[in-house]
DNA sequence: GTTGAAACGCCTTATAC
DNA sequence: GTATAAGGCGTTTCAAC
C-alpha cells in the first residue's frame, strides 16, 4: 500500500470527521475537488478505508463498564476453537475478541452497564459458550481513553 | 436518556453507515425527512451520537498485530497515577488504557506493525512511562473480531 | 410538539480539458 | 491535476395535524 503524504493527510482528517463533504476536504489538503475526490474513491477501493460510522457514547446510552475476560478452553484443537468462535461473535456485549499467545487461550472484551447487568451477561450468555473451561474477569475501574484512529504516515 | 424504537433504529444504521443521506435514513426508518432530520440533530446534541468518522483498515495499513500490556505501577498514589495517565495518552499505538481491578493496575491495547515494531515501541516509549514497576506484554495471535457497533435498544 | 411540502443553495459526480 | 455542468441533497421555512 503506497500512500503519500496527500494520502495520509486525507486519512487523518477522515478518521476525526467522517461526514466532511469533499468540497472542504478538497480545501484542507490543498487540492482541487475532483482531484480529491479521486484520491477517496481509491482509497475506498483500495480497502484502506474500511467504512464511515457513527460512533456513539457508551456512557452516556448506559454502557458505562469495560469488562476485560481471559478464556481458557478445555483444549486447543481446531474444532474447539471454531465452535468457540462462531459462539462468541453472537454475543452483542463482546466488543472484540483475540486469540492469544501465553497462558489464555481468548481475550474479550465486553461493554456491559453494571456490575448487575455483567452478572446477567456472564450466567446467560459467556457461561454457556461452548469448550471453555475457565472464564476469569477484570473489571475496568475506569476508561481512561479509547482512541479509534490509526496513526497514519504517507511518503 | 429517552430513545424509542425509531431513535434506536436510526442508530442501528448511523453505526453501519455513518454518511447516509438524511433521506436515504428517513425512507429506511419510514419517517419524513425533516423529522428524521430533527431526531438525528437530537441525538447529536445530546451527546448519544459523539461523531462520524472513517474507519480504516488496520491491516491494509500495516499494523497487523494487537498487543496488550497489563501495567503495575510502584505505587498507587494519585500523583503517580496522574503521571502515568497523561504520559500514556502520547503513545499513539496505544488504542486504549483502562484502569483495571484486581491483580493488574492498568490494561493497554495497541496497534503495531509487527513483533520488530512492537520491540521499538517497547523500548521507546513503553519503558520510559513514569511509575511502572512491571510491564506484561500478551501479543495476539489473531483477531476474531473487533466490533465498534454498540447494541441500541429503544422502547 | 410533531409532521409534511416546497424553495434555495450547496455538494457530489461525471465528462472534458 | 483542473474546470465545468447537471442532478441530487440538506437546509430552512411554512402550514397543518
Amino acid at each position: 500500500m503506497h500512500l503519500d503524504t496527500i494520502d495520509a493527510t486525507i486519512l487523518t482528517h477522515l478518521q476525526k470527521e467522517g461526514r466532511l463533504t469533499n468540497a472542504e476536504l478538497a480545501e484542507r489538503v490543498g487540492l482541487s475537488p475532483s482531484a480529491c475526490h479521486r484520491r477517496v474513491r481509491a482509497l475506498e477501493e483500495s480497502g484502506v478505508i474500511q467504512s464511515y460510522v457513527a460512533l456513539l457514547d457508551a456512557d452516556v446510552l448506559g454502557y458505562g463498564l469495560t469488562v476485560v475476560v481471559s478464556v481458557t478452553l478445555e483444549n486447543q484443537r481446531r474444532e474447539t476453537m471454531e465452535r468457540f468462535e462462531n459462539a462468541v461473535s453472537d454475543v452483542g456485549a463482546i466488543m472484540d475478541c483475540f486469540l492469544m499467545t501465553g497462558a489464555d487461550d481468548y481475550l474479550l472484551r465486553l461493554r456491559v452497564k453494571d456490575a448487575h447487568d455483567y452478572e446477567r451477561v456472564h450466567r446467560e450468555q459467556l457461561s454457556n459458550l461452548p469448550g471453555v473451561t475457565r472464564l476469569v474477569s477484570n473489571i475496568a475501574m475506569r476508561k481512561v481513553f479509547v482512541r479509534t484512529e490509526l496513526p497514519v504516515q504517507g511518503r
